[in-house]
DNA sequence: CATATATTTCGATTCCTGTCGAAGTATGGA
DNA sequence: TCCATACTTCGACAGGAATCGAAATATATG
């Protein structure tokens, strides 16, 4: 994982909304955006492009099933990111 | 730790820039200014900017010594930030 | 006290991003 | 085939943020 790839993983977790989401999908199997919209103050084509920032980062990803779309996180990519901070810095304890 | 303030953590650590300066940082005791300049391609104001940002999420703090002012982590906040991320998911395995 | 150096603040500019309404697309059902 | 529903894309706008040069501040030194 790239300096830059972090770096994006970050502003992306880095917007209240967005970690919300994220934080919503990440403690269920999966989620449709209706569900997700209901428990976000955010209008459906907000939502959307935050649903879309990170799943072109892998931090999320969907399936669609009739007219709803599902979205769930990708453990990998997040445990990815926790693993390039973890090891930032020698000196920083844990 | 809030919601808001890992939210501006991670837009801290979300620029590249910022990021590579925290490294920096966090792989020494300390740097001051002038040191941390000649490894990054920014101003002076810049570096200046992006060490108030940091400074202000309790990220790094700072000591003067006559000219100098040496900046070092603060491992307590990046160890909080991580440990919000571990639990922000239980489903995330790590 | 005058000058040099290190850092910060100020002001201005430019680019980026979150936001939403309206329109578009896809799918299911009558 | 027509309509309703779920979601996405488009277009536009407003606020935010990174950037730098110039000016300000603080401190050391001669």
């Amino acid at each position: 994982m790239t300096d830059e790839e972090v770096a994006q993983i970050g502003k992306a977790l880095g917007d209240p909304h967005r970690l919300a989401i994220y934080t919503q999908i990440a403690q269920h199997d999966e989620l449709y955006c209706g569900e997700i919209l209901v428990k976000q103050s955010i209008s459906a084509p907000t939502l959307s492009h935050h649903l879309k920032v990170m799943s072109e980062l892998g931090l999320i990803a969907s399936r669609k099933d009739g007219l709803n779309v599902f979205y769930h996180v990708v453990p990998e990519k997040f445990a990815e990111y926790l693993r390039y901070l973890t090891h930032l810095a020698p000196k920083v304890r844990h």
